[in-house]
DNA sequence: GAGATATTTGACTTCGAATGCACATCTGGA
DNA sequence: TCCAGATGTGCATTCGAAGTCAAATATCTC
């Protein structure tokens, strides 16, 4: 091998280099690697005997440049560290590539980084973006202004319309709260999500919103959806309420196993004989053996399913309008919390 | 806003129409955006209100054609379900990001992928890896080939010279195992990783010499890392000693739960008291009140923050050699294991 | 075998920003 | 006032592949 062959290797040999060896035009080898252009089959073999031999990759870069289309896509998700995410993620970029499309990550340390994020985000023009972080009406606007298709994953725009994937929380948690009451429990606390969660808020006014039509009423305290606050909302609960604790509803799993822990070893009492718990999303650690956790899964096979699809079309065909697909949750009865 | 303007807006503004607006060239707008370069203060201030005007964002994908440089690093992971490596991306990204670069995320649903997954690191140029999944020495080979910088993480290059950013196994197993040791435990159980993953038999190779070394034997089944798994392989070791088990040596914490969990729930057995279990990794479920894991934690952030720091040197300085960082992890007492 | 299609092929331009070079402008000193 | 040196700016080219168009070749029909 030359050194100079060596050096078109390092630097990544071009349709040229190709060309050149293979005696053809560039724009032959260029046609040789789309799918259905013209090209004699003596041609092909040739150009494709020339393109191995040389190590030869189409820069995707230069690609992009000129076709416009540069087979990115964004995905923006604030807290990889919830334990919901990561599956959600693994499944995208997975479902991403047999499309043919690659996945620009980007995770936020804070929510105030979305800004410069997004500026990344449009320098990097890619095709279309996967967002499961709090966006502003500006930032959803901003996509729409450069044409960039958007699918926002368990949150919605609020006040402006964008194309979303959600699991339905108010079926989900009348589920849960049907069961609870039709087992007889008494005194109900929830344990909510951050204040600034979409999904948190909206399961917790649902839940509570069926507890007062079935005419039961609740006490709510707030944790950060991970376990500490799990634990500590418990605590809280125990403390504030004089009655005995009968049921606990929390706006996600992790939190709900935090909470039992924190009732079975903090303060010795059985779940859920004598306290049920009930939560929300089924991540893995919730149907182990210690927890059994009484709650609604999300279908994120179908749901990630959908939200690539949703956004591939509007790729294709940027004029569809934005269409929010809801999904229910299966429910999981667990052995978390008695049920009637 | 009139229709023209939008159009560009919509397709993104150039630096050539910056340029126009502005009345001035487009090497000027090229400057103004570029660190460092010789702009008088007036021209700047006026190319950046064009540039504020027609929202104008550099093209990546330009700049990335002309200097050779994608500012792209590919991220390979296998598997992202496990626990652990959603920590480790969340920091590898962060970090990155601070340096002015973006992740390319792969994740492979299946190891054969691998070499589909190249082929697109190739087609993007991207100016460097790092990799958490198991390479081939050819595919090895094919990074230095391609003169694109490689860390590994948490594996090393078997036969090649890789660079590489690895947790102590050996120094992290001879602490548990001592520690088992000096408890005077008896009979011990080491429940190991998938045959091909390297941590997992390093782990359990560095438990069983030092068990050996002390003077002890053990029976080894084997596991796939995840929490079922851990369940099923205390089951075995139930079923295949007739001896009464002592300790488990888990070649990760979620196995280690899974056996926690068996052990207590399946056979009624105390831990720690009449049984020890010890993990390796430290995830965030090991320090749940209910395991309270005895195990090594990885110093995930000064790992991630060496694999990023000697990726971008590479990137900087392609001729450095390769370099091999080891750290070693954190013994964590818990609560699972009595203690000598 | 002539004429008429159909298929291949190559020259040239394009995408958007960076940069070497030459020229223009400004600064200060004599 | 004039010139050296510093600073700022524009022209033209470049990166690598895609696609238009017209020329060249192959295939078919009678």
């Amino acid at each position: 091998m030359s050194g100079s062959a060596t050096k078109k290797a390092q630097r990544g040999a071009t349709s040229y280099d190709v060309a050149r060896s293979a005696g053809v035009s560039q724009s032959a080898v260029s046609r040789c690697f789309k799918q259905g252009a013209s090209v004699a089959p003596r041609t092909r073999e040739k150009i494709l005997t020339a393109a191995r031999a040389l190590n030869y990759y189409p820069n995707a870069i230069a690609q992009g440049l000129i076709t416009r289309r540069s087979n990115l896509v964004a995905v923006i998700i604030s807290n990889l560290t919830n334990l919901y995410y990561p599956e959600v993620l693994a499944e995208l970029t997975q479902r991403l590539s047999k499309q043919g499309i690659r996945v620009l990550l980007f995770s936020l340390a804070a929510e105030s980084d979305v800004d410069e994020v997004l500026d990344q985000v449009w320098r990097y023009r890619v095709d279309g973006a996967i967002v499961a972080a709090r966006l502003h009406p500006e930032q959803l606007a901003a996509f729409a202004e450069r044409g960039v298709p958007l699918v926002l994953y368990n949150r919605i725009g609020e006040g402006v319309p964008v194309s979303s994937v959600c699991c339905d929380s108010v079926s989900g948690e009348q589920a849960l709260v049907e069961g609870l009451v039709a087992a007889n429990h008494h005194v109900y606390g929830i344990i909510a999500g951050p204040a600034d969660s979409y999904v948190g808020e909206e399961r917790v006014e649902a839940a509570q919103r069926r507890l007062q039509q079935l005419g039961r009423d609740c006490l709510t305290v707030r944790g950060n959806f991970d376990y500490d606050s799990g634990d500590a909302a418990l605590k809280e609960l125990m403390r504030i309420t004089d009655r005995k604790l009968d049921a606990v509803i929390c706006a996600n799993d992790l939190m709900a196993i935090g909470a039992i822990d924190s009732a079975r070893i903090n303060f010795g009492i059985q779940v859920p004989s004598d306290l049920s718990v009930v939560g929300f999303d089924g991540v893995g650690p919730a149907t182990w053996l210690a927890y059994q956790v009484t709650t609604v899964r999300q279908p994120v096979r179908r749901m990630t399913e959908a939200a690539v699809a949703m956004l591939v079309e509007r790729i294709e065909r940027p004029e569809l309008s934005p269409e929010q697909r809801l999904f229910a949750g299966e429910f999981l009865p667990g052995r978390s919390a008695r049920l009637g």
